[in-house]
DNA sequence: CTGAAAGCGCTTACAG
DNA sequence: CTGAAAGCGCTTACAG
């Protein structure tokens, strides 16, 4: 038979250099137990056919691969292309591949998307990406993952609790008291916080900090308001419309990621309110841009592809006796977008 | 042999439905020829096994794969990114898994990734990110590229000439022109382009297109400095502080990319350069953030995300008798950035 | 150090 | 419509 037009197999490099595929594949994958110079012959003969193993029989064979999955939630939202930026530039030093999959925020097609890479039987999973307050919510994606996992898969997560596995978690709690403090070390005291959705676990978070610093200060954090809308850029004008509109005299905005912020300086802009002159606002996660922003964004930097790299590495690692935990510590950035209280 | 912990098996299904397996899997690939009572029997005792097929086997076996592989330059890049999210949001209506990989803009690490993409057998590649203007530094990859096409893999590619497949081009000259041709509207005369590497093609049209504008308007395409730097925000800041030396009396910059621009306004911004007001500032690309800069950019809108989806839909098509070229129009976006040449 | 052979979990002609 | 069997291209005990 004539194979034309397809890739050599490892019999053919096999045959090239005389040895038996056992042989070969033991040159090629640099199991040890070959002599050198038979290994050399055979990976000269690879390299002249140009063999490329097949990684799927590989796969089959060995039982495991060399891809990772990673799942986030929107890839054109830069806080998860940094992530991924972090996840990729490591997985190629280790030679793995890696299988991306976004979900739009919907916790159904997140648990989709775990499923179609068990089936892929990749190697290692990574879920970046907050999780729900409600647990009920997170239960499916909690058992497909539990069971994966007891099947002998790894997985890490960034950002997210509650799903009982290796995780990389910034710390959004101190994060956002952080960013509250300095917006009250500012003077001010008409306040609003932009959010995206309560039901975030990260939102949730962020927002407990933010109340840490209102109660440290004497403040009722039941005097400010909480303008609830989309975590998106979007969210942020619809959020700064509202705020206009309901609370006029508001001198500082926080806003609880840097997406929605970047919208409301935007919104603000259309407006007419000067920032940092009429209202002072701050973002979370410190996004590339941030710093290229006009007024330049005050917020707090969290390390993303740091943090994916970090998921990786937990995942890579053999398993502990139960999850790892690592915290990512958050830093106030402050830039041009916030300032004194004036009015 | 007990099988603990792990996936059940298409035999598994089989067995508890009491078909042979090969029924079974022609019942779950939705196969023709199969009772539509066997076939529910079978659906169902999957379901109840939490039965998912081992990808690796089926593509061992079918000599097909449902994975797409897409390479970019830099992930975290929003143009990128934005590409990538097109891609994964088509590739999940059909399906598809993606396997993303980033390269840096190495040439040999992009050959290295096909490799790898090869490796995996994916049915299909996806490269988006300008190619080089000088064709031999494209060879190893045109090679690759074309070895895989003809052992029957599908590649298609994003705004990149030479590889000899299927593309998506935007039009990078029309747009470069017509930036141009806005800018000169406007009465400026002290123009200076801001660029990446020459050595890009997406560079080079872009700047060919500026030229084209440049001519029409009876000027010499010679008297407008061509600054050089990375094709990064880091790398128009750079530009700027040269041109603020050297061609301290400009009165608009052409930048050609939205990245860089932002590098520019944020330069200028810093050196405490009105934009529009001293200087107007231009991008390409449309990323996300460029209408919620301040100001809000003037640049050339490509429907990223489309251009993505776009080529996956080449790349999913029964190859052509001859590469396929879909151009993308440009869209120029006048914003704030721009205004009347005052000096 | 090397090889023959079983097996990974599927799909798909080939028969019936 | 259904099944027995070959085969996809590797890896890895098991012998030697």
């Amino acid at each position: 038979m004539v194979r034309t037009n397809s890739s050599p197999r490892l019999i053919d490099v096999a045959h090239a250099s005389g040895v038996s595929i056992a042989t070969a594949s033991r040159a090629l994958s640099g199991t040890p137990g070959v002599s050198d110079s038979v290994a050399e012959k055979v990976r000269q003969a690879a390299r002249e056919l140009g063999y490329v193993a097949n990684l799927h029989a590989r796969s089959l064979a060995s039982g495991s691969t060399a891809t990772i999955g990673l799942v986030v939630h929107e890839i054109g939202d830069p806080y998860f292309s940094e992530i991924a930026s972090g996840v990729l530039s490591l997985a190629a030093e280790h030679g793995r591949t890696v299988q991306i999959c976004h979900t739009g925020r919907d916790p159904e097609a997140e648990v989709e998307q775990v499923r179609s890479l068990v089936a892929n039987r990749v190697g290692a999973i990574l879920i970046a990406g907050s999780g729900f307050v409600d647990a009920s919510v997170e239960a499916p994606m909690r058992f497909e993952v539990q069971r994966y996992a007891e099947a002998g898969g790894r997985v890490a997560v960034v950002g997210r609790h509650h799903l009982g596995v290796d995780s990389v978690l910034p710390d959004n709690r101190p994060g956002g008291r952080a960013v509250a403090e300095h917006i009250l070390g500012l003077g001010h005291r008409r306040i609003v916080v932009v959010s995206g959705s309560l039901e975030l676990t990260t939102v949730a978070d962020r927002l407990e900090g933010v109340r840490d610093a209102l109660d440290a200060a004497g403040l009722d954090a039941g005097d400010v308001p909480v303008l609830e809308g989309p975590f998106t850029r979007e969210g942020g004008r619809e959020c700064i419309r509202r705020m206009l509109a309901d609370h006029p005299r508001t001198t500082a905005v926080i806003a609880l990621n840097d997406d929605m912020a970047i919208g409301c300086l935007s919104q603000l802009r259309s407006s007419g309110v000067s920032v940092p002159g009429e209202v002072s606002v701050s973002g979370f996660d410190d996004v590339a841009v941030a710093q290229d922003l006009s007024p330049g964004l005050t917020t707090v930097r969290l390390p993303m592809a740091e943090m994916g790299a970090r998921a990786l590495t937990l995942a890579l690692k053999e398993p502990g006796s139960r999850a790892r935990r690592q915290r990512v510590p958050a830093e106030l950035v402050v830039r041009d977008s916030t300032g004194p209280a004036a009015r």
